[in-house]
Parts: C-alpha cells; sequence; structure tokens
DNA sequence: TTATTATATCTTGACATCAAGATATTTAGC
DNA sequence: GCTAAATATCTTGATGTCAAGATATAATAA
C-alpha cells in the first residue's frame, strides 16, 4: 500500500541522514572523508585489494575511486602496485603510516558508534538490521 | 556491542543507497531531482511554504535551496512571494504549470515504490518504519 | 529610540561524486 | 593467430551539496 511504502522512504531518509550526519562529523576530525575511512577500513580487515574490489566494497564508481586513491596516495596512506598476473589491476596498499592510521582510528570510530547508539537496545538493534537486509534482498530492481 | 553497530549502520547504508539509487532513476526520468521533486511534493500536499520550512522538510541547507527553487523558478514551476509580515521571508509558490505537473507525477512516483517494494510485506515495511524512527530518536547527538 | 541579537535568504568557493568516454590489457570466438 | 568483446582504470566535465560569510529584516533589551 501506498502509504506504508513512502512511510519506510522517509524513515530511512531520516535515520540515514542523522546517522551519517555524525559519523561524518567524526570521520572528518581525523581529517578524512567517509570514503577514505571506507578504504583503509577495508585494506586495514581484508587486506590489499584491487581498486574494483573496494569500489564494490565502498560503494562509489571508478571514476570516484581513482580520485580517492589519488588523495590517500598523497597523504602517504596507501600505495598503488602493479598486479603481475593482469596488467590492468591495481592493488590499493597500505602504507605502514596508512596501517598504522587506521589501526589507531578504526577502534575510536568503533567507540564513537557505540556512544550514538547506546540508548538502543541490542535486539532493537539486531532486529532493524535483519529487517534492512530482509527488505534490501526483496527490493525489485 | 561494537559488532551490532557497525552492522547496523552498513545495512542502512546499503539499504538506503539500494533504495534511493532506485528513486533517483525514477525521478531523474521526470527530468527532476530528488530534492526538486521533494520541494514541489512539499507544495503540493502542505500549500506554499517558507524557504526555510522546505529546507527543514526535504533535509538540505539554506544555500541549497536557493539553488533548487533558482531552477524550479527557471523551469517555471514555482515563484518566490515576499511575505508581507516579515519581509525576510520568501514563500515558495506553485505556478500552474508546478501543481499539474507534480500532480500528474506524484502518482507515478507512489505506484513506482509500489512496484519496487511489493515483495516486503506490510508488516515488515511497518515495523522497519517504526524502528527506524524509533532509533532516530534514540540517536545521541 | 537605539543598539544588539536573532532570523531568513543569498553568495561564494570548495568538494565529493557521477556519467560517459578514453586507454590499456585480457579473454573469447572464429 | 587475429579480431572482437570484455574488463580495469583513468580522464573530463558537470552537478548537487555544503560551510562560512554577507546582507537585509525583525525582535529584544537597555
Amino acid at each position: 500500500m501506498s502509504e506504508t511504502n513512502l512511510k519506510l522512504v522517509i524513515a530511512t531518509a531520516r535515520f540515514y541522514n542523522a546517522l551519517f550526519l555524525e559519523i561524518n562529523k567524526n570521520i572528518q576530525s581525523f581529517n578524512l572523508t567517509i570514503s577514505e575511512f571506507g578504504v583503509l577500513e577495508m585494506l586495514l580487515h581484508k587486506g590489499d585489494q584491487p581498486v574494483q574490489k573496494v569500489a564494490e566494497k565502498i560503494l562509489v564508481t571508478s571514476g570516484t575511486m581513482t580520485s580517492v586513491v589519488d588523495k590517500l596516495q598523497n597523504k602517504g596512506l596507501v600505495l598503488r602496485q602493479k598486479c603481475e598476473k593482469d596488467q590492468r589491476i591495481f592493488y590499493v596498499c597500505l602504507t605502514p603510516k596508512g596501517r598504522s592510521l587506521i589501526a589507531k582510528i578504526f577502534p575510536k570510530h568503533a567507540k564513537f558508534l557505540d556512544g550514538l547508539l547506546s540508548e538502543v537496545s541490542e535486539e532493537i538493534k539486531k532486529e532493524v538490521t535483519n529487517n534492512l537486509n530482509l527488505v534490501l534482498t526483496s527490493l525489485n530492481k
């Protein structure tokens, strides 16, 4: 029914905006954008990755990835390394500086989220997460 | 707990992105941005409104509103009308052209959402909506 | 009344992102 | 093996948005 759908869309937008407004502020305090943070975080937890893989993970286009990796490279946080087997592919690799930064920052980010969401019960959070994932897979694209 | 929060954030981002990717595509087919659509929709359902009120509703800054209203005005869909009682305020007003456009488009948008979310049960949608609103009000800003 | 503060809108400059096309390399079909 | 199609990345130009400050008007306090 139409009303239900509209309300879901509005609730999603409002929650997303409020949530990421706060997350953004926090990550900006580390002099990073969310995309830059996302790249570093993926590399920390999954090891060096092809540009393409990171783009899929953080939900940006290839053009955006070029620019994000450029910025991280200029800050000395990552390097590009050409793949031996497939010369089209560049791996994005953490430098020691990048690794120590994200290793220091990531726990702070997690702690920040803990504070932000401390009023919400574990059960509700799990329920919302499950339901969002459920609705996501049911989207008719 | 940290894991639960991270999962909630990721689920929120993924659902929001997927949902608004589709919504965006649909609204672009009407040659409007989401913000422009939001303005027209608010005016249709709530009558002419001060710039400020519309900005709060569609979650953009005053600077963005200036640009969005400019664009709508250039398309002949809205007008600015100075408030008699408070000369600081501009009302954004639908033109006949703007009104007939949004009156035609809005039902299409609603129908599009119906299709997009038709696989999801009413109960789940209502539950997600309620939970998102609940979590939103519990955010520690 | 006058000075201060608050409010509403606009201006400017910057930025993150995207879409579309360019380039280079690999894979697949003939 | 050679051509065509697919894939990975980069380039370019445009766009939507924001933050911070400017301007104009209104409300408040002295």
